[in-house]
This record gives C-alpha cells, sequence and structure tokens, in this order.
DNA sequence: CCGCATCCTGTGCGATACTG
DNA sequence: CAGTATCGCACAGGATGCGG
C-alpha cells in the first residue's frame, strides 16, 4: 500500500460532474416522489416543503434532458402535467437505497464524532 | 399506487442534510485517495488536481470533524501531518462503489437522452 | 394550473499573499 | 511543509410578479 497518488486518477472519473447531478438538493427526493407512480406539478410541491415552482420547474426539466423522467401535458381547462420515472431514473433508486441505509446505519456514530469533535475545549 | 403524497414524507430524512456531504466536489475523491493507507497533505494536492490550501483543508476539517479521518500532526521540521480513514469513512466505499457502478453503467444511456433532448429543433 | 422572468442572497470554491 | 487570511466569482436556489 501507499503508492504515490497517481495526478491522473480522477481524469476520466464519473464524479468529475458530481455523480450525475443526484447529489443536489433535490432530484434523489423527486425520483422517490415519482416511485409510486405519475404525479402531476403541484402534487410534487407538497412533500418538497418550500420549493418554489422556478426551482420544481429547473429540476424537472433537468432530469427530463437526462432521461429520468418524461413530461406529458395535456391540453385542457386547466392544464395538466404529469411527471413519469422512466427505467433509467427508476434504475437510480438502487444506488440511493445504498446511501440511504448507510445513512441510516452510521448516522448516529457520525454525529457524536461531530460533538465530540465540537466540545474539545480549545485551550483545554 | 398513486396514494397522495405525505407532506412530512422527507422531515427526518437523512438527506435534509445532503447524504452527510458526500454530495460536495472532494469528499468522495479524498476517500478514494486514503484508501490504500495514510497520506499527507501535499500527497493529496496531486490527484485532486486545481484544489487550493485552503479548500482541502475546509474539506479535511470537516471530515475529521465528522469522524471520517483522523488527523495526525508529527512536531518534526519540516512539519509533517498525516490523514487516514477512520472505520467510519472506510465504510463509505461502499456505498460510492455502487454509486461509481450506477454510473458507469448508465452514463451512455444518459448522455444520449440528453443529446436527444439538445437536439430537438424548437421551432421545427 | 403550470411555469417563465427578474431580482437577490448564501456559499462552495478558487486566487493570491502571508505565517509557524 | 502545512497551513491561515483576505478577496472575489459563479451558481444553486429562494421571493415575487406576470403570462398561457
Amino acid at each position: 500500500m501507499s503508492q504515490p497518488l497517481d495526478s491522473d486518477m480522477f481524469v476520466g472519473c464519473a464524479s468529475g460532474t458530481p455523480l450525475i447531478r443526484v447529489g443536489d438538493k433535490w432530484t434523489a427526493k423527486i425520483v422517490v416522489c415519482l416511485r409510486d407512480g405519475p404525479r402531476r406539478f403541484s402534487e410534487l410541491q407538497v412533500p418538497l416543503r418550500g420549493i418554489t415552482a422556478k426551482v420544481l420547474t429547473e429540476s424537472l426539466r433537468s432530469m427530463e434532458r437526462d432521461g429520468l423522467l418524461t413530461r406529458t401535458a395535456y391540453a385542457e381547462i386547466p392544464p395538466r402535467v404529469e411527471y413519469a420515472l422512466t427505467p433509467l431514473g427508476r434504475s437510480l433508486l438502487v444506488p440511493m437505497a445504498v446511501g440511504c441505509a448507510w445513512s441510516r446505519e452510521h448516522q448516529p456514530e457520525l454525529l457524536d464524532a461531530r460533538r465530540a469533535y465540537d466540545h474539545q475545549t480549545p485551550t483545554g
């Protein structure tokens, strides 16, 4: 172990663009919201507490562009738009579940470490 | 399927604070760099192309605070500081590997979708 | 109901210069 | 070598108002 680190080790790495943009604030949650079937714009705003229409629109457009979901607009009065996961978007649930499992399992440990670190009396 | 979405569904969710801060630009890469053993500050700067001392310091401090790594300073001339993963930090490699696997497997699909989306002639 | 336009703010990140 | 201090930008995302 402990060979010198390769200066190119992250050059082509997929996380150059950070993990395909699942690391942002909303993408993962939107995937979860669509897990059980198509949802309307205003339906998504409910669990995504406090998200503004602008930001939700941006997130949905970006995910549509990446093939994670489809957007279907119905020419009705009042208008209705539905968003649904594609198979690609649905496949994201797998790595997300693993991440959540890690989080559930280790969060107490992490919080303890954080408390211990913050309680070091600086001039002890 | 398609029960109404619960407005509280993300309230206690671990990703309220975004997945314990692995979604940022550097944390995951630092974990990878430390996988094979302790590393010095300047060693880490090599593969982390272009990271400034300030940002690397901030990242390492934050990870130390969260119990992901340990910092050991040796009172020598010239100074030497080594960073090493804790078991908690090492455990992050598992979900990270799953995420990378997803990325490797689906990135072409995602890129195709993106190209298709971008090539829609707006005024067809 | 859906979503775009405009404006504004917080902050992650980078550049540069300096210290023990 | 391993940081700290200061400055500044870019960009995600929030507030508000208007349009189809």
